[in-house]
DNA sequence: ATATACACGGATCCCCTATTTCC
DNA sequence: GGAAATAGGGGATCCGTGTA
């Protein structure tokens, strides 16, 4: 028969020994569809250089003769080859050794230890990944398949009987097709609980929602006419229709926010309990959780996302939000916001509450539903790029994503692929230490007027591909290379080498970095969210090249590299400095791949020539871009007023768009007023050009502070509990309010902001964790420490730019009297 | 275990010395 | 008068959160 199909979730089953890869996915009449199909399995066994031909027959010979008695199978090396192949750059001669099991591999590559062998390798990419490999099935795209129906057959001990999918089907061939269109079917889901803790407390309601779909089941019963909640007699029945209600739905991806870390496995915890069966798999299976301490959990069939994970990993830098909350999360992307409700125990709630608690519920699912469908197109373009299944890519971190793309690049080169560093590599790694960063312009506080900024596009990557640098261009001093500016090590200054033959690290960058361009324009012409999506996903994959370089679980780690692309990150930004500076312009700040100068008396066109002439300078594919005009500028100093302070400016440009960075306005564990007043002073300086008015402005919001006329709201401090309470040495104030949360049996999630205000109190105590205070508890906000502590830090170091000395407002208490204000 | 380094700044920790308190 | 307690200064460290 034949059929369309789009694959979405990959797995595998062990059949007589051997492995098979299942790939559920869709047909076009939106029919699930299971694939069965398989693969060659193999090693590569990489030989040392000058072996003799007759040494590598002997050898081979060896090796075909191994076999496996382990794990209730057999395996055994089914045929060896010879094959000439690149690896790390370099042309080697390998085996390609074929076995049964891939889960053997690891047992055959420690069978194979001859002195002629130097290196095993491939055994470690997983059957998934090693599937997508071989067989060029790739997610998310559109095929034409040939292949058997299985319908009740004996075939793969009857595995068609037992799958809830409309077709399975046993694969002999396929082709891809021109078809790009997909949207699956997704089911969101929520459950409300009355402990954090997973499993403690009772699961009192679970919303399951699709576009179709709308459901609250829960056992709490009251008189509702919300037609959408569903009854039941007890937890158990809910646990049994939620399983029931997924299973009749049959969607591509059950979607939950942080439903890795709370929904799933409070369900599973649950259902154990009740010695219910979670049946939620397209074979009857339960999830299967792993990874330990984040754990993800997997459903057989329907992909399981948790949208939080994706959100958190890949596009959290590039987001206002502060906290990455659904109610938040949703505010920015969705412009909708959480239902209004205060979760409290069951036992508290009273018969109208529950109302809205349904209401709560059901608009959580409703909520994660349309976030998905916000980054659906992000997570399919990521997807379909990287070549891995939706499962990983929403939850893979970034380096995981670039060496995925590079696994997935490496047969173009003919490359074996790295093996992943074992724990031992690892720590070594990390115990050699980081290598140098960039290079930060110390700045001379003070206002300026008329700058230009200029920065590199996309440097460290432009630096990787236009020197060549990557863990296998790395050579011994030769002829003809490309050299790194010298880096001090040890009170040395060492150089290194790299190859002109183009290695495929940088190879595959410099695609990546020129199709992120393509989509960046493409995106211009026609800007869709796909067009979105796609140049977004390289922009992504771009910017974290650098930073998989330098992580020490990368299979492509190189510190040499590193330390190579940041030392001429240093020199080229030194460099440009002082070729502006030479110009006439004096350079006021620059910080990694950024310089602000003065425009002078200089045109506009001038400034764009001056940056014309310094990008012919400019090697390969790097590029300085202008950043911007800016009517005017502020720097500060730092705390302790003798130098510049790094990483903390405010420019306005001429249509009065601020840019603002660094500042305790832009910091979520200043309270809000100390932010508001910072930010509206540093727009009233920058707009006026002098202080007059925000000194006015500033006065008098001290009297307001001082006769108590801020709202406590507007005092409040949030910051986030990032370890459990036991683990710190040091008890800071919002552990001390992490602690009294815990006291009242408040909930409080790992990792959540934690939310206190500093109230008078009678203590002798000087240390401010003793004036803590949960918002809910009654108190006085202390009006020293908001002024001492919040507003005039926040404040004081801008107008010492014009030589305005708060100090005296600092002094003590005694001098705070109102009469202070004149 | 889950991309990198640089940087600011609050608050506590910790050591030391000076001062105060107590007997 | 002398020992113990306390205060306060100041650097080190911890911690959270930014910029790039």
């Amino acid at each position: 028969m034949k059929t369309q199909f789009i694959p979405i979730d990959y797995s595998y089953f062990d059949f007589e020994g051997k492995n098979y890869a299942l790939i559920y996915g869709r047909d076009p009449n939106n029919k699930k569809v299971c694939l069965i199909d398989s693969c060659p399995v193999y090693l590569w066994a990489i030989l040392k250089d000058k072996t003799s031909k007759e040494k590598i027959e002997e050898i081979k010979k060896k090796i075909e003769k191994i076999e496996i008695d382990a794990k209730s199978r057999k395996t055994k090396v089914e045929k060896v080859e010879i094959e000439n192949k690149n690896f790390l750059n370099r042309e080697v001669k390998a085996l390609k050794i074929y076995a049964t099991n891939y889960k053997d591999l690891h047992d055959v590559a420690d069978k194979i230890d001859f002195p002629e062998i130097e290196k095993r390798r491939g055994y470690d990419l997983g059957f998934t990944t090693h599937y997508i490999l071989e067989r060029r099935l790739e997610p998310l795209n559109w095929y034409e398949i040939e292949g058997e129906m299985l319908n009740n057959s004996d075939e793969f001990g009857g595995i068609d009987q037992i799958m809830n999918a409309d077709f399975v089907i046993k694969m002999k061939s396929f082709k891809n097709l021109k078809e790009n269109e997909f949207e699956p079917k997704v089911l969101a889901y929520d459950i409300e609980t009355d402990d954090l803790k997973i499993g403690k407390g009772e699961i009192l309601m679970i919303s399951l929602v699709s576009k179709e779909f709308k459901k609250v089941i829960t056992w709490k019963k009251i008189d509702t006419k919300k037609d959408y909640v569903e009854f039941v007699k007890d937890e158990k029945e809910m646990l049994e229709k939620f399983c029931k209600y997924v299973k009749e739905i049959s969607p591509d991806v059950l979607v939950g926010y942080f439903s890795d870390g709370f929904d799933m496995p409070y369900i599973k915890e649950r259902a154990e309990k009740f010695k219910i069966k979670l049946n939620l798999g397209i074979d009857n299976s339960q999830p299967k959780s792993s990874g330990g301490a984040s754990s993800s959990s997997r459903i057989e069939g329907i992909t399981h996302v948790d949208l939080l994970k994706f959100i958190s990993t890949t596009y959290s830098q590039y987001m206002q939000s502060e906290t990455l909350s659904l109610n938040e999360v949703a505010k920015e992307f969705l412009k909708d916001t959480k239902k209004e409700f205060k979760i409290q125990h069951s036992s508290k709630l009273k018969e109208h509450n529950w109302e809205e608690y349904y209401e709560y519920n059901l608009h959580d699912s409703e909520l994660t539903l349309n976030l998905f469908e916000k980054f659906w197109p992000d997570m399919l373009e990521f997807s379909r790029i990287i070549k891995e299944p939706l499962f990983e890519i929403s939850r893979n971190g970034l380096s995981k994503q670039m060496e995925s793309y590079i696994l997935h690049n490496l047969s173009r080169f003919n490359e074996i692929p790295e093996k992943r560093p074992m724990n031992n590599e690892i720590s070594e790694r990390i115990q050699r230490g980081g290598v140098k960063g960039a290079f930060v312009y110390e700045p001379k506080p003070g206002i300026y007027e008329n700058i230009a900024m200029f920065d590199f596009t996309s440097m460290h990557t432009s630096i990787i591909i236009s020197y060549n640098i990557s863990k296998e261009t790395l050579e011994e001093k030769g002829k003809n290379q490309f050299q790194s500016p010298e880096i001090e090590i040890d009170g040395k200054n060492k150089i290194f080498y790299f190859s002109r033959k183009p290695g495929f690290v940088p190879t595959i960058l410099k695609e990546i970095f020129e199709k992120r361009k393509r989509f960046k324009e493409e995106y211009k012409k026609d800007p869709n969210i796909f067009t979105k999506a796609r140049s977004n996903a390289f922009k992504l994959l771009s910017a974290s090249a650098h930073g998989y370089i330098g992580f020490s679980g990368a299979r492509y780690y190189s510190w040499e590299a590193s330390s190579s692309i940041l030392a001429y990150v240093r020199q080229f930004n030194i460099e440009t400095i002082k070729k502006i500076e030479k110009l006439g312009h004096k350079v006021i700040y620059g910080d990694t791949d950024s310089v602000a100068f003065l425009i002078n008396k200089d045109s506009k066109e001038d400034i764009k020539n001056l940056l014309k002439r310094l990008n012919e300078k400019l090697p390969g594919v790097m590029e300085l871009e202008l950043e911007g005009f800016f009517k005017r500028g502020i720097w500060v100093t730092t705390r302790e007023g003798k130098s510049g302070a790094k990483k903390k400016y405010a420019m306005i440009k001429e249509d009065g768009e601020v840019k603002i960075r660094g500042f305790e306005t832009v910091r979520r564990d200043w309270c809000k007023l100390a932010r508001e007043v910072q930010d509206k002073i540093i727009r009233l300086i920058l707009n006026e050009g002098n202080e007059k008015k925000a000194l006015e402005y500033f006065k008098e919001v001290v009297e307001k502070l001082k006769k108590r006329e801020i709202k406590k709201e507007d005092l409040i401090i949030r910051t986030q509990l990032t370890k459990p309470i036991s683990e710190y040495k040091s008890i800071s104030p919002h552990v001390v309010a992490a602690k009294k949360i815990k006291e009242n049996e408040e909930p409080m999630a790992h990792g959540s902001l934690i939310e206190y205000y500093i109230a008078e109190t009678n203590t002798k105590s000087k240390l401010i964790r003793d004036k803590v205070k949960l918002i809910d508890e009654k108190g006085e906000y202390n009006i020293e420490y908001y002024l001492k502590n919040q507003i005039l830090p926040a404040v004081e170091n801008i107008f010492n730019i014009f030589k305005i000395d708060l100090d005296y407002l600092i002094e003590g208490k005694k001098q705070m009297k109102l009469g202070d204000f004149k």
